[in-house]
DNA sequence: ACCGAGTATGACATCGGTGTCATGACATCG
DNA sequence: CGATGTCATGACACCGATGTCATACTCGGT
């Protein structure tokens, strides 16, 4: 592989030259330009990013962690990418970016994080992101050097820079929604306890009732999902829920589920119950995995959890620490997915659906 | 970030002992070893990639050129994830070699692959891998300087070394097995002509016939699939095709179709006819996507397309060729799948069934 | 006591770029 | 017309590893 001198040589002038030809850092003439210009293509030559990094420390290198790549075809069949939207944006942004993606996958297991980590270190590269996949606490090595660091879908006690859904605006976004079509009692029935998603979504919908005055009653929000992998024991958690919130002496007009998959379960034993939907009771899941909400009849309301989005932020974020050396922000960025009202949610008693589209997206 | 002269310096020794005691290309002196095995450690050294790179010329990067990150959402509604899982297999083997991925998604678009091979360049990766999303010719850019490419799931007019399912052992393995089970008259509708697969396995299907001494009858073997993603034309396309050969004179007992899909599909067109699966009519198709496979009633009968081995081989084969210098294959690297059967082929007329296993894989 | 083999270590050049500084040729200005 | 500034270019050192060669010490054999 040819090199600067290999070129410099051919067009007769110095490397150095040649080096301003190919950054534009100083005023090269008109005749030596063409020279230079004719040598690399004769020669073929391909600048070394090796060389060119020693000298200035910057590798054009950004290390990617995630574990979206061996995971995905495991998981597609319950549905739902998180994560590998999520690099998809990471991509996309990047590729604007003139930086170069270094992936590594953690194959679900995160023991072996420290070594991609210190691969990535050798390779000096000048970033780091971190994709998780679901929103969640981690907590990663320390990473030597001022390499940057930016979670997406994921934060540290570090207070390391991170990228987030918003989860406590879009499960309030879509209370509210359904307050202003009329419903009063909305259960909530959440993902396991010790998911962040649930504390952020259970204060989201606490805040909607208190804007709109209506005061909260703790046997409508219950836990009734888990993360273990255990179907049975989540359908019978679900059915328990479901079992309780109704028998209640003021019953919910309308259902939350902690995800699109609790709905798309809750459908079925609303549907055993002998209730009609939506006409008996609504339902709204969150996610918006279009393969279960586009598909159910009716059409499931949802909230959209931006993962290309956060994807996208993640890699601005970063582009904008290395490249123009901006500080981390303080607290993390927090991207909102709007309500999407499907047919799985119709006019509560108090109906005042003649003032709101039933269809689009939530205006708020 | 430190350097090896501060580890040198630290420990009282020079940079070249340092550097012997990380590679082990000579021996160093127990008491030495210790001094610098602390200083490292005191330093948090991390050796410079790019500086070996520059001395070595070997990067211990491997560039991968694919779409299957930005595509595998889109696609995911219309079921499997060719590339995606041949990625999966490329960074499992990888893992273990000590070379680091680099990344790029075309998303799509082949004009943006020169760039791509580019960049690579520059980090001066010591091979390339180009997958591709099915079994296709392709045409890269020439590739400069020394770096091998391997093709997966593609090949190319320049034979370069690639690593392809073997469809024509697949579709003769299924064939076979349905001779095997008493079918004579198999209908076989084919993806489109254009596909690389259409050709190699509707000769795979000839050499089951010749095998057992069947004639082929033309009639029974027709395209029925678009590759542009017009579903209704090939709606109206498998509609016909299903159509011409049942109202043949000697109608077949079982129909293969090009993949899961397309059998999918006819599910429903041979109810639609009154037809009972698997009794009055066998169904197979390819790929075993699973998410279809599994879920159809009656199970579908298949074959495996092997994403993951394909990846896995190319992985090898590339890992073979820059680490021991092994010169690449005169021919393609075929990697086969097995039949699956499952229950919608049925015995047929002249049932030998008896002397067979109706499930598991084909032992062929 | 001496020699050759093996062990343990260091000095120095080198890989391919780029930052720094120096230099010569013109153009511009008072 | 000389001082000053800008443009265009080159010489040289340096980034952080490692390959090559040289050196010094130890040990067993004669």
């Amino acid at each position: 592989m040819s090199t600067i001198y290999d070129v410099a040589k051919r067009a007769g002038v110095s490397p150095k030259t040649v080096s301003r030809f190919l950054n534009g850092d100083a005023p090269v003439g008109r005749s030596t330009r063409d020279k230079v210009e004719r040598a690399i293509a004769e020669l073929g030559y391909v600048p070394s990013s090796a060389a060119r990094t020693m000298r200035s420390n910057r590798s054009g290198l950004v290390g990617l962690i995630t574990g979206a790549i061996t995971l995905t075809p495991r998981r597609m069949a319950l549905g739902g990418l998180p994560d590998i939207e999520i690099v998809q944006g990471i991509l996309r942004e990047l590729e604007e970016s003139g930086l170069t993606l270094l992936i590594s996958d953690t194959g679900g297991k995160s023991e072996r994080i420290p070594n991609l980590v210190r691969t990535f270190q050798e390779h000096r590269v000048e970033g780091i992101i971190f994709v998780a996949d679901h929103h969640m606490k981690v907590t990663l090595p320390g990473i030597a050097g001022d390499t940057k660091l930016v979670l997406a879908n994921c934060f540290d006690d570090a207070g390391s820079p991170a990228v987030l859904p918003n989860d406590r605006s879009g499960q309030k976004a879509l209370t509210e929604g359904l307050i202003a079509r009329g419903h009063r009692r909305i259960a909530y029935l959440t993902l396991g306890p010790e998911m962040e998603a649930t504390r952020l979504r259970v204060a989201g919908y606490r805040d909607a009732l208190v804007i709109a005055g209506i005061p909260f009653d703790p046997a409508l929000v219950t836990a009734a999902n888990l993360s273990a992998d255990d179907h049975l024991a989540e359908e019978q958690l679900l059915w328990d829920a479901l079992d309780r919130v109704l028998a209640l002496e003021e019953p919910p007009t309308v259902l939350c589920l902690g995800n699109d998959r609790m709905a798309l379960r809750a459908y079925g034993m609303l549907r055993s119950r002998g209730l009609t939907l939506p006409d008996d009771i609504s339902v709204a899941g969150y996610d918006d995995h279009t393969l279960i909400t586009e598909t159910l009849y009716p059409k499931l309301t949802t909230v959209k959890l931006p993962y290309a989005a956060i994807g996208v932020r993640a890699a601005q974020l970063l582009t904008s620490m290395v490249r123009d050396g901006n500080a981390a922000p303080e607290a993390p960025v927090l991207v909102g997915g709007p309500a999407v009202w499907r047919d799985s949610v119709r006019p509560g008693p108090a109906n005042r659906i003649s003032e709101l589209p039933m269809r689009g997206r939530n205006p708020a």
